[in-house]
Order: C-alpha cells, then sequence, then structure tokens
DNA sequence: TTGTATGCGTTATCAT
DNA sequence: ATGATAACGCATACAA
C-alpha cells in the first residue's frame, strides 16, 4: 500500500507538505499541492483511517447498536426502514457505521467499551432493552448518544409520534361514527404508555366511553396473540365497531378470526393497524394504519447525531418527534348512525 | 483513557510485558500476567483497536456491502434476514462489521478503497450490481471477498438453490395433479435465469408441456406488476390451474386479481410463492412457497470469509448453496383428475 | 521470564 | 511555504 511517504519522495518534499498538501492546507501553494494530489492519485493513494484516527482521536465512524428482544430482530421493517434511513444519512454525511456488541472480541464486556475500543466518534441506540444497566452506562457516558424511541434524561431521543398516532386514529374513527372503539396494544413500553394514553384522553375529549373490556393486551409482531385478542372482542355481547391492533402485522392474526367468524371487513366490523409498512399498501382492502416515517427517523436520529459530536459545545439536547400520518385505507366503515350523533351533538351545543 | 503504559507504570513492568500478558503470551508468568490482568481490569483498560490495526495489519472488522437496487433497500425481509445471519454469526466470532460504500468520507471512491481506507479484513457483498466495474474490482483484488446470490469466477459465493427450490415446486405441483402451471418470474438476472431453467427442466421430466403464454415477467417485490401478468393468465382461453409467483410479496398482487375475478384460492386456482417471509405464515389461507433460509445464508457467508480470512493459504474458493424448503401451506389444491392421469401413465408404463 | 527499542502511517507543533 | 520531529497506542524482534 502507498503511503504519505512514498508520495513525499515520488515528489521530492517532505512528508507532513505531502499530509497537509492532502488535507488541503492552506499553508501549501497551490502549485506544490496540485502536483502531490495528481501524484498521489496517480499512485494509487488510499489513506489508513486507523492511523489517523490514532492520532486524530476521530474516527468518522458512528456505532449502531440494535439488539433484538423478540428474535426476528433486524426482519422487523420498522426497524430495517429506520437501519436504511441510517445508512443513507451516514453516507452522505461522509460517516460510516459499525454495529457495536456488549462484546469486544469474543469476550464479554459492555457496549461503551466496544464504542471507545473502535474509536466511534458517537452511537445510535436504534433499539435495546433500556433497562439494562449496559446501555444505561453508555448513555450516562460522554460518549455522543441518541436513542430512538426512548428517552432518557437530559440526552437526544428521536420518538415516533406515538400521542398524535393515536390520537389521530380515534379522532378518524370518530368522524367516521365510531364509539364503540377496541384498542389491542402492546406489552407494556413507553411506547404502549404513550398510546394508551393518548388513546383515553382523545377518547375522554370526545365524550367516547371505553368499557374496560374493549382494552386488550398483545404482544407486538405476534398476530397470533392479537387473534386471540380479536376473538374475545368479537364474541362479547356487545362487540366494538371497530378494533385498533398493536401493529400491522398483528392486524394478519385478526383478520384471520374475523373471517373465521364470518365476518367481512369493513362491513361487519371496521380494524386499524399501526406502522404503515409496505403490507399494508398491498393488503386488500387496503389496511386504515398510522404510518411512522421510520426511515425519516433513522435520517434524523443520524444527522443530529453528527451535529452533536461536530459541536459538543453548543449542541442542545432535545427530543424529536417524527409525525406521521394517517394513511387511509378501507378497512374502516362510515357508521350511519346520524340519530344517536346529532342527539349527542345536541346536548353539547 | 487507560493504555498499557498506565498499567505498566501500576504494575512496575515493562510495557510490552503488559502487552503480552493481555494477549496471554506463554512467555510471561502466569503470576505476572494475573497481576496485569487484574490490574487492567480494576482501572478499566480497553484497548485501542486503531493502534492494533496499525500495527497488526489485521482489524477484526468485516466490511459489509449492501447497495438496494429497488431503493426498498434493507425493508426487504429476505435481505435484512440475511443481514441479521451475518450480524450474528460475526458476533459469535468476535468480528465486527462496517457497512462499505463507494465513498471515502464525502468524496466519491471505490468498494475496494473504502474497505483498505477501513482497513476491513474482508468484505461480505450482501447485495450490489454484480455488473458494477467497481464492484467487480473489489472481487477481483487481493481482499478477502464474498458474494451471495451471485457467483465470480473462483471466488466464494453462497447461494440459495434456485434450482433446487423451482424442481421442488414443480415436483410438488405434479403429485398434486397440476399440469398447466404457469409461471410468473422476476426480471432478468442469475437468480431468475437459474430458477427459470430448473423450472423448464423439471417440466420435461415430468413430461409437463407449458405453452409459452403460461410464463410471463414481472418484477420482483411489485405486486402490482405480477397482477397484471396474474389478470393475463387468469384470462387465457385455457386458464392454468396453478400460478407460480417470482416472491411472496408478488403474489399479494396476484391474490387481489384473483379476488376481482370471482375466483377462490385454493379452490379455483392454485398459486405457490418464493422466500418464505414471515407474511407468508400469517397469511390465511398459509401460503404455499419455497422458504430459503436467509438467515443460515448469512450466517454461511461469514463463517467461509473468517475462514477465509485465517487460512488465506489452504482457503479454496467454491460455491456453497444453501438449501431451502418446501412450506407446504394450503393454497395448492389437490386435482382430481384421475382419469386423465392414468391415460397418461398408462402410456408410459 | 522480562525488558528495550523500533515502527506501523498519520497529524501537528515548531522551526526554518 | 516547507521541513524536521515528536507523538498517537500498540505489538514484536531482539536483547538480557
Amino acid at each position: 500500500m502507498i503511503k504519505i511517504k512514498d508520495i513525499a519522495i515520488a515528489c521530492g518534499v517532505s512528508i507532513s507538505t505531502v499530509s497537509k498538501a492532502l488535507n488541503r492546507s492552506h499553508e501549501i501553494s497551490d502549485e506544490t499541492t496540485k502536483k502531490i494530489v495528481e501524484k498521489a492519485n496517480q499512485l494509487g493513494y488510499i489513506a489508513n483511517s486507523n492511523a489517523r484516527s490514532l492520532k486524530t482521536k476521530r474516527s468518522q465512524n458512528l456505532g449502531l447498536i440494535f439488539v433484538d428482544k423478540s428474535d426476528s430482530g433486524l426482519g422487523h421493517e420498522y426497524f430495517s426502514v429506520i437501519l436504511n434511513g441510517i445508512k443513507k444519512e451516514a453516507e452522505e454525511q461522509g460517516y460510516d457505521l459499525t454495529f457495536i456488541s456488549s462484546s469486544i472480541g469474543r469476550s464479554r464486556n459492555s457496549y461503551l467499551n466496544h464504542a471507545k475500543y473502535r474509536g466511534c466518534d458517537g452511537v445510535i441506540i436504534v433499539s435495546a432493552d433500556f433497562h439494562d444497566p449496559k446501555i444505561i452506562a453508555l448513555v450516562e457516558s460522554d460518549m455522543p448518544t441518541i436513542t430512538i424511541d426512548y428517552q432518557f434524561h437530559n440526552r437526544t431521543a428521536i420518538m415516533s409520534d406515538n400521542t398524535r398516532g393515536l390520537e389521530e386514529i380515534v379522532r378518524y374513527l370518530h368522524t367516521m361514527g365510531h364509539e364503540r372503539i377496541a384498542f389491542i396494544h402492546g406489552e407494556d413500553t413507553d411506547v404502549t404508555k404513550q398510546r394508551l394514553a393518548s388513546f383515553y384522553r382523545t377518547c375522554e375529549e370526545l365524550g367516547i366511553n371505553i368499557p374496560d373490556e374493549y382494552i386488550k393486551t398483545a404482544e407486538y409482531h405476534i398476530p397470533k396473540n392479537s387473534g386471540i385478542a380479536t376473538k374475545e372482542l368479537i364474541e362479547l355481547e356487545k362487540r366494538p365497531t371497530c378494533i385498533i391492533f398493536p401493529d400491522d402485522y398483528s392486524y394478519m392474526g385478526g383478520l384471520t378470526e374475523i373471517e373465521k367468524h364470518g365476518l367481512k371487513i369493513p362491513d361487519d366490523i371496521s380494524v386499524v393497524g399501526y406502522d404503515g409498512i409496505y403490507l399494508s399498501r398491498i393488503l386488500r382492502p387496503v389496511l386504515t394504519t398510522y404510518v411512522q416515517e421510520s426511515e425519516k427517523i433513522g435520517e434524523t436520529a443520524t444527522s443530529e447525531l453528527i451535529k452533536m459530536i461536530e459541536n459538543p459545545k453548543t449542541y442542545l439536547a432535545e427530543k424529536i418527534i417524527i409525525d406521521g400520518y394517517l394513511q387511509i385505507g378501507q378497512t374502516v366503515k362510515k357508521i350511519q348512525d346520524w340519530g344517536k350523533k346529532n342527539e349527542i351533538w345536541t346536548i353539547r351545543w
């Protein structure tokens, strides 16, 4: 491999002149710079990032933490699309990306140490157990860090807008005449808490009373469990007119159950998903769902991290919320119960 | 950051003794080693991979090339699951993973140079344009390289078994009594060529004659285009009894079209997918499809690359085929046309 | 078994 | 505007 020393010899200048010229330092005359750059290209010179990082303490490399809690790992479209956004933005800004695990080589260690070992300038935590002491240690260290969908105290986080998501869904359902709205929510996480709180609050604002039996739990991304919850809802004496699912995949489990009962979507029962994955658009009927702009979440996380790295003094940690939007498909029926609706309106006005 | 020099001072030994002890060299006595290791842990020592790589010319880091041809990028479950397999295996074996683009920092360059810049020990090409001169240059360089689903001359490739995949599908369909088999295949790639060749060969072996009008093209992963092809097939005077789709997602496009025509799967028409993505299992009826073990493909690519890196002299390039298997779902109907079948058999026997 | 000395390729400080 | 030199942190050939 050609190194700057070779170029120096070939050009008859010193090593430091070459280094400066290659880094476009204005200390070096245009003429010399041109000569050196040309020779470097001609010889096929490639810098050595290890030597550079060793000296500069900067690597232009970002760590990426992705621990798959549910074993489907990157297979989850939500995360793989986020990752894609991160990759695009990092490339755009000239940073590389290295996966960081909690081992170094073959021996167990910590995320922070791994990131330090590789000299990462910062770390994006895409998915992890945010209560894991090793994650907490990383976030509380002096390593620039960004989290997605979870906020640590005084640290930047990129959040999908769960609050607004559920609010929009409920308001839309309300305009479509639904009041008997069931909500199958995911397991107990921050995201779930936000969605649930927003669901209840919006219902309250709209004067909708939700019986407890309309609220069910089913783990994210496990269609079978959402299927079970759906069955229970369908068999209720006073069946809901609409079911909100934890995510688009989970809806597939509900769909099976709904069809088993001989019901048709949306004629007999309406449904709403969450995420807006590719699948939601190719299904028929097209799924009404809240689309998370996951690629943008990844891009924003990356650009924020880079800002933080490059302006350590002036950067202010903040919570950044990435809006999604309601994809209005064909799975929510307009309920023509104007009599009752008008009654309520009359009372309120 | 603590460095070996600090440990040396703390232990009252020389730098090189520390280095050797930390690398578990047998030159150093157990006693000294123990003392040094303990002190290192106590001080929270973390090695510096840049300094190490600079010296050893090894990085324990693998490059990852993933260029998304179709702009859905990592969003494709096939690739994201492969990536997951790569990640698991690399972690297992103590290697890190860095994405390699065809730029270095902000300036355009080549994959090879990028990999050299980062000091990668080897590169896995997960998805790329294999006719891109920059990819070819990489593969033909002295950088250890592995490709997935495409083989370069004398280089190791990990291939999903397209030949066997189509053979198994066709044979299965035949045992289910199908002879009017349509095949919607993807755009012209090596993978497609293999599948198509295997399709024709197996049909021939089984004495099945496929009219040209039963063969259609529709780009992978574009349900709409498969829908168009499906429409054409359904409206044929002599409609096929079964349609093989380019992939599971594409089937969704066909499904819509089939339902539009008032046909039911599998009663009125049978269908087979390809890939075996998560979706195929949660659909009802469960899709009959050829499952590609993509996680295993990723794992194997990684372990082969590491073998190649660690045994440069004895390693032999080879084509490794990862078997898939037929997922027998509920979308292929048993055709009870024994009269006709027996006729044929009679002639043959 | 331990220590000394050198160099990996680069940047940065200081001199010229 | 250019050059000499030290230093980054580590591994290793060689010496003791």
